[in-house]
DNA sequence: ATACCGACCTGTCAGC
DNA sequence: TGCTGACAGGTCGGTA
């Protein structure tokens, strides 16, 4: 579900409301499917990690940790109820400071239903909670997901993927991701070992600005084509996370607010409508199993 | 090496 | 009202 400009939105309102903040503890529901690291590992990472930092690589969200000695931590830490959250203790020695501190990494692939909440901790907590983290501020992080196609991970290595990012490659760079590549362009669109970030609302977004047909096999595009479609992909992206990204059904930021960019949509949820351009219908085919739509007369 | 296809889950909505 | 099937922002692993 949510895409690059969903997820950066997301990762802006954390930065805004958690950096410095210092997670006191976790409670994970029990599902293990959005589980990539065992939940010990999970608690022996997070809890008494401080958030120095909130990254976006691709769709995946990445807090930079500062961990102490995290056993000692957990054993010394008073546990206190959700009840006594008024009563905020003085923090502990900043981690920052202990000879001890390490960098560790908390890292969140939303999946398609994914949502990832900043909020107070008397808020109901909502159906298909997994993990709920309350922070030393008073406050809770919490990550929602339905359909558990999300995964929630833990790693004291730098964290890596492959994939260019596409606001920040460069077009000679960009043209080269297709050459002599056979599949239709909308799929290495969506190939995150290409560019990463791109899902289905922009890739068809962005086609559609270059007036490109989704089954266009990439090889194919002239340098023309491909430089037009470099462009309407950076437009596409910045003009999304400018309005906040697109909530086509639930998606909402870390403040629970929801995106905009669905009101510009030129073809994406639009089959049968006509054509902002030219009036023609919007046509919807399915490729590599998703949803592909487009202007059967302005995308050649 | 590359490329489709179903599987992974739950929820919602249209149609009967 | 209720059942059924199609569909949903994503990614895997298996198979062709």
């Amino acid at each position: 579900m949510p895409e690059l400009p969903e997820v950066e939105t997301i990762v802006r309102g954390l930065r805004q409301s958690v950096i410095g903040d210092v997670i006191e503890d976790l409670w994970l529901s029990g599902r293990t499917q959005p589980l990539k690291s065992p939940p010990e590992e999970m608690a022996a990472v997070l809890e008494g990690a401080r958030i120095a930092g909130v990254r976006r690589m691709g769709k995946h969200i990445v807090f930079d940790l500062v961990i102490g000695r995290s056993a000692d931590r957990v054993i010394e830490r008073p546990r206190r109820t959700k009840q006594s959250k008024a009563s905020l203790r003085s923090p502990d020695v900043p981690i920052t400071r202990s000879p001890h501190a390490v960098g560790a990494h908390f890292i969140i692939h939303l999946g398609m239903t994914g949502r990832l909440l900043v909020g107070p901790p008397d808020a109901p907590v909502a159906k298909h909670t997994h993990l709920i983290a309350r922070l030393q501020s008073g406050r809770e992080l919490r990550f929602v997901d339905p359909r558990m196609f999300g995964k929630l991970a833990v790693a004291r290595e730098p964290f890596e993927t492959s994939g260019a990012e596409p606001l920040d490659i460069g077009f000679e760079l960009f043209s080269g991701l297709f050459r002599r590549r056979k599949t239709p362009i909308k799929s290495a669109l969506l190939n995150q070992k290409l560019l990463r970030g791109v899902g289905n609302i922009y890739a068809d977004e962005s086609l559609a600005r270059a007036g490109l047909r989704p089954r266009r096999r990439a090889a194919s595009l002239t340098r023309a084509e491909l430089r037009r479609l470099y462009e309407s992909l950076q437009q596409v992206l910045n003009e999304a996370i400018a309005a906040g990204g697109s909530s086509v059904s639930n998606y909402v930021d870390s403040d629970g607010e929801p995106g905009f960019f669905q009101f510009q949509h030129r073809v994406y949820g639009r089959e049968g409508e006509p054509c902002l351009t030219c009036g023609a219908p919007i046509k919807r085919v399915v490729i590599a199993g998703r949803s592909s739509h487009y202007c059967p007369n302005c995308q050649k």
